[in-house]
DNA sequence: CTAAAAAATTTTAAGCTTGAAATAATTATG
DNA sequence: CATAATTATTTCAAGCTTAAAATTTTTTAG
């Protein structure tokens, strides 16, 4: 009963038009999760055997950099879109090695700011160099143009996804 | 010595121009990453909620469902991006729950084909109508134009993260 | 044929990740 | 003030993920 579709079927869906866009927004998606991971798997390839960290360890420090005074892990969570309990895991890690510092609030028992140690600060930005001259590198057949129109579609996307209004 | 840049300095670089060219590199890489991931939330969601399974064994599910004559482990992890280490996990999980079975060759017995079982090809096809239909709302604002350039971009980001060649 | 090299998969240890439950502290409400 | 609701964080169990080591089998070279 696929074929001989009547041409009075009412196309009264919201979002899509007809079958054939649908079929090509599951393909971009499927090619964008591809490329992700391909940079992704760079990354953490160069994370690895260059300064002996991974993914999330950067995320994390690069958050805090961006962020000097310190988030709180809820904050944290928020910004990675990762679970709170993820960023525990992760900072717990980081603060075992030195490079992260928990503060608790005075005002606030029940709140936690982190914030990189000196020696994170130090480690970040040796790595935060060569991390951009990576991107750069796998991303190099992109001019301006190709960011402007990247850009763009984005942060549509991104409005949709976090419901309009802000983010 | 960053600024009074001559205009004899040759750029020679294969992949970087200039600065500002490789900061928006990396915030497009920022933002690809954010988009990614917030998709990636909504449809672990949408396959936690309504069908209690996760992103990894729908990925894995989706693979073997349009190889339909299976494919080896080694396949399998290639095509997805992931560890093969990764890939037994997930197969072993999906095995127990009688959604995929292990075919042992009898020509090389080291080669195993992975191959979905009649339950888990009817499992997937339930699943596959609502996954497309969740993918078309998530990006519903992309038209064909949009769809076209994001396209070509993304192919070259993968040519280049591929090794050029195949792929 | 035999030993070495290569290939396919699994196992392992450590870390990542989630969602839910637990804990602890603050704020709101009567 | 008491207690209910809310907020911030951690803990927990299960599953995901990686890289490296181990296992098993096949292929290659002598």
């Amino acid at each position: 009963m696929l074929e001989g579709k009547q041409p009075d079927e009412k196309q009264d869906f919201a979002s899509s038009d007809d079958g054939a866009l649908a079929v090509r927004r599951l393909k971009l998606w499927i090619r964008m999760l591809g490329v992700t991971r391909l940079v992704e798997n760079q990354l953490r390839e160069f994370l690895r055997v260059g300064h002996d960290t991974t993914l999330p360890r950067f995320d994390v420090m690069a958050t805090l950099h961006r962020r000097r005074d310190g988030l709180s892990m809820t904050e944290l969570s928020r910004t990675l879109l990762i679970s709170n309990g993820n960023a525990t895991a992760v900072v717990d890690r980081l603060v075992r090695d030195g490079l992260v510092r928990r503060i608790h609030s005075d005002t606030d028992r029940r709140r936690v700011t982190v914030i990189l140690t000196p020696e994170g600060v130090t480690q970040f930005e040796a790595l935060a160099v060569r991390h951009r001259a990576t991107i750069d590198r796998l991303f190099a057949q992109l001019d301006d143009e190709d960011l402007d129109m990247m850009r763009d579609v984005l942060r549509r996307l991104r409005g949709d996804l976090t419901g309009e209004s802000g983010g």
